[in-house]
This record gives structure tokens, sequence and C-alpha cells, in this order.
DNA sequence: CTTTCTGCAAACGATTTGCAGCAGC
DNA sequence: GCTGCTGCAAATCGTTTGCAGAAAG
């Protein structure tokens, strides 16, 4: 990938604030009170979050000041940014500081849930990516997985 | 899926065209020529378009009636809305009329591109989605693989 | 101290919508 | 001919940005 930090599976929540940290000042980004406060609501949440939702969590933050900080923290690879079934954006912590998933995706009421990816799944995937290497040209750096439906709830 | 046709792989044009004015009486809508042109559009490339690429393809056509029907086709089942890496919304035939496939999204220039399913990981999806069924109750409908990575143009 | 963040409010731009006239059936 | 579709232009709303004061290092 060629990033200055090694990839890992799942960390704990320490690690995850020292990785935060770490990438913040490799990407020249000073650690803030509202940066860390949105890292730790997206690291509680089993699910990616709507900047609405976000905002509900703590409020008092400014609605700007979240939409620049998750810029900030996409760039430093902290968080990704998730399209959803929906009209809001939704936002979730990088693979490697969570541990890799797939999501289900409501079709109903737009709920997604993270679900852990299973590992003949992502065998296949892994030799359906190299495949494409070899008939396209195209070099794949990661995936995606949705699985939509109807949850529990709706069903 | 409760719908009122039968789902099919990849049809002819004829068929795609009979089953589109099928699926718009069904909902109670018209079929008229900007809604065939769009379809035809969509049939035409070889994957999800923006709303400029398509209204770059037929000149002299309104922005909001391209909005607007696209909206009309995909509650008629015809059209599915696929969202992309940058800003705008993509839009390409419903799986059922084109056949199923998955996504090759470069990271760097957002172009996508379709790619045909390989069984093997078709098996794969079928098996993690059955398992998610039996652990919380989400009923899968259907899936969505999305290979991100760099194109050959852009590597 | 200097540089970067923050909050506020105004700007942006993709998408939606109101309305009067034209076209499907 | 009635109803619904089209195009135009104006409205909407998630997201972005300019600016002056506060906070990180």
């Amino acid at each position: 990938m060629g990033l200055g930090y090694v990839a890992a599976m799942a960390k704990g929540t320490d690690d995850v604030r020292a990785a935060v940290a770490e990438r913040l000042r490799s990407v020249g980004q000073r650690l803030t009170a509202n940066r860390e406060a949105l890292v730790a609501t997206l690291t509680e949440a089993p699910r990616p979050l709507t900047i609405p939702e976000i905002l509900d969590t703590r409020q008092g933050l400014a609605q700007s000041s979240v939409y620049r900080n998750l810029v900030v923290l996409e760039e430093a690879g902290i968080v990704h940014r998730v399209v959803g079934a929906g009209e809001f954006a939704r936002w979730e912590l990088a693979e490697d500081l969570t541990g890799h998933h797939h999501h289900l995706i409501c079709a109903s009421c737009g709920r997604v849930e993270d679900v852990p990816a299973s590992a003949g799944l992502e065998r296949s995937v892994a030799a359906a990516a190299a495949a494409v290497t070899r008939t396209t040209g195209f070099h794949t750096q990661r995936h995606r997985v949705d699985l939509v439906g109807v949850c529990r709830e709706c069903g």
C-alpha cells in the first residue's frame, strides 16, 4: 500500500488512539478535542454513521467542523466515507483499525450494519481480484461487499 | 421477490424493450420517447453512467426530465442507482435485464467499469448471505461487490 | 508566539419541484 | 380529450468555504 504504517487487524481502543495521533502527525495535522471525539464516536458505533447521527452524539459541535475534520481524518487514513442507500454520506473507521468487515444494507429503512467477513468469501474475492488484474490490468487495493435486503425489524 | 415478472439473465435488446414497456405499464407509467432513449443509452453503455454523461449522449434533453425519469424507471425496477466514488450518482440497467456483474472502481480517476461475476465468487457470497440470515435475521435480496483500486490508465 | 482549528453564516452545486404547454393512449 | 410528461426556471438541502477569534505546540 505504500503507506508509512503497518496494517493490522482490529486494534484495541488504546492502539486506535495511538494510531490516530501518529497518522495525524504524519500528515501535519494536530490532534484536537473535536477530532478525538469524532474518532471515539465512530469507534463505539457498530456501523457507519451519518453526519446527523454524529451531531446528535455530541452536541455543541459545529456541523462544518465535523465535515472538515472527517475530510482531514480521511486524508490521514483514519476514516472512510461509505456510501449508503440514503441521502447522507456515512463514515466509519478505516478497516485496519477496526478489522475488515462487510455491510448489510436494509433496502426498507436504509440502516447499515457491519458484519465480519468470512475467510471463504475473502479467499474468493481475492481470487476474483487476481483474475481481473490478469485480464484487465486493474489493480485492486481493497473491496466492498454489501448485502442488500431486509433487516429483521423491517422483515 | 414478489414482483410481477420473472428474473432472467442477460436479455437481448428486443427483450429489454418489451420488458421495459411492460414494467412501466405495470406501475401505471407511460412509455415515452425520453424514457426509451434513456434505456437505450444505458443499454449501450458498458458501465454505469452519471447524469452529465447521459445528457452528453442525447442533447436537447432536459436535465430535470432525466432526473425524473430515472426515478420512475427505478420504481419500475428497470434501472438502479449506483453510488460511485465521485460526486455524481451513477445509473445502470437493472441486473435481471443485463446480467449480474460487479464493479471495478478506480480510486484515482473515479471511473466505474463492469465485470462479469465468477461462479465461484457468487457461490461464496450466497453462502455468506445464508450464514447472515441464520445469525442476524437479515434477508439478502441482492448483493454488490466492488473492487476498488487503480485502473490500467491510472496505474 | 505562530500556525492551525473552530464556529458562524453565507456560498455551492447536485438534485428536486412548480407551473404552463405538449404528447401518450 | 383527459391525464400525465416535458422543459424551463426557481427552490431545496447536503456539503463546502471565508473569516475572525480560540487553541495546539
